[in-house]
DNA sequence: AGGATATTGCTATACACTATCATTTAGTTG
DNA sequence: CAACTAAATGATAGTGTATAGCAATATCCT
């Protein structure tokens, strides 16, 4: 019982994990991009923070996740949900792309593209974004299935859903050198030639 | 100099060698079925092969690449090559899916449809898939880019190749209980519906 | 203040994977 | 066929990620 909202009081416990948490991730982060990620074991990020190795696990279930981790994942996916409702999936997605990466700061701006680079130099990494990537072919398929007004399962649907991840994943894949919004860019431009029926 | 076809005379060291990654792959197969996959080490894999561990890593380079390695695969890539040229890509890929799967014996199939099964069941496996699924868009991509006469790194052909991944991954996490025809023509039915244009 | 509870550190351990070197086995040449 | 070369194997020792259990410590609540 009492599962409230937590909004008011952090409490003095919450707080300091939050801060523990924070700053696991900012100096393996660091390490990572001192000394590279493999070069980087956990007794030395532990020993960075001046925890134990064990409260890194605590924290962190991996290695990996500690750079996965992203707090802006959870933004991201408010945004899409509160897009008008008389959109097409694409629009939406489009739309909420749009709102969340035009209010970052510069900082927050070259932080998420040092850590994308990142996640697409290490393997490890690379893979468990696809896995996170392809399982979210089931959360497209349900929007795109009530605004359509077919079943989630229909073959349809699940390839529309398929095809739009597809198209968001391959400017991850073509980019060399580019900036953020670049990428940006790309992705919006994959989409909207996706939603036009792909008129090769 | 002399990298000629070994076509011929295969050799009694080659043929010891493929008989043993052939008893590496069947003994680990089957333990993975009877006792699962993380509850089986590699040593209990090497033991029942009869080679040290050490043996088992010179053939493959790590657990995973035990269930990954398919020898149908360069079947595929093969046909896929070898589909008649004024077929748009789409066409292609659906012509030699069925090739390749019209060919197959009820063992291959019940074997390919086992192995789809286990690695979609273990997440490190599932992960390396999506990894060669997401290699295999700059191949579609060059391929796309040659029958539509635009560039390799157009965005347009980019995001073509990836929507075609995606429609053929969708089906992969849909299935629940299937059959392996069953799930061969969902991924057909997607790429029709991707090639109409996904006509919501 | 004091007792319930959460968090931490320590120790031991399992397992995947790497490196190195001695040994054996297959292929080759005189 | 015997000696030489090259490849495959086995054994050993080690690294690093991750897990489990227990004892010590810090926070929370009354």
């Amino acid at each position: 019982m009492s599962s409230r909202g937590k909004d008011p009081i952090p409490g003095l416990r919450e707080r300091k994990k939050a801060k523990t948490r924070a700053a696991i991730q900012r100096h393996a982060l660091r390490l990572f991009r001192e000394q590279g990620y493999d070069a980087t074991t956990v007794e030395q990020i532990a020993a960075a923070v001046e925890v134990s190795p064990s409260t890194f696990f605590r924290y962190f279930p991996t290695k990996e996740d500690v750079v996965l981790y992203d707090d802006l994942d959870p933004v991201l996916i408010a945004a899409f949900g509160a897009q008008p409702g008389d959109l097409t999936p694409i629009q939406a997605l489009r739309g909420a792309l749009r709102a969340v990466f035009a209010g970052l700061s510069a900082d927050q701006m070259t932080e998420q593209w040092e850590r994308m680079r990142l996640i697409l130099a290490i393997p490890e990494l690379r893979m468990r974004m696809l896995d996170q990537f392809a399982s979210m072919i089931d959360l497209v398929a349900d929007l795109v299935a009530r605004r359509s007004g077919r079943g989630a399962d229909d073959i349809a649907v699940r390839a529309y859903a398929g095809a739009i991840m597809g198209a968001l994943l391959a400017p991850v894949f073509a980019g060399t050198g580019e900036t953020l919004p670049e990428f940006l860019a790309r992705m919006d431009a994959g989409l909207a030639f996706l939603e036009a029926g792909l008129p090769l």
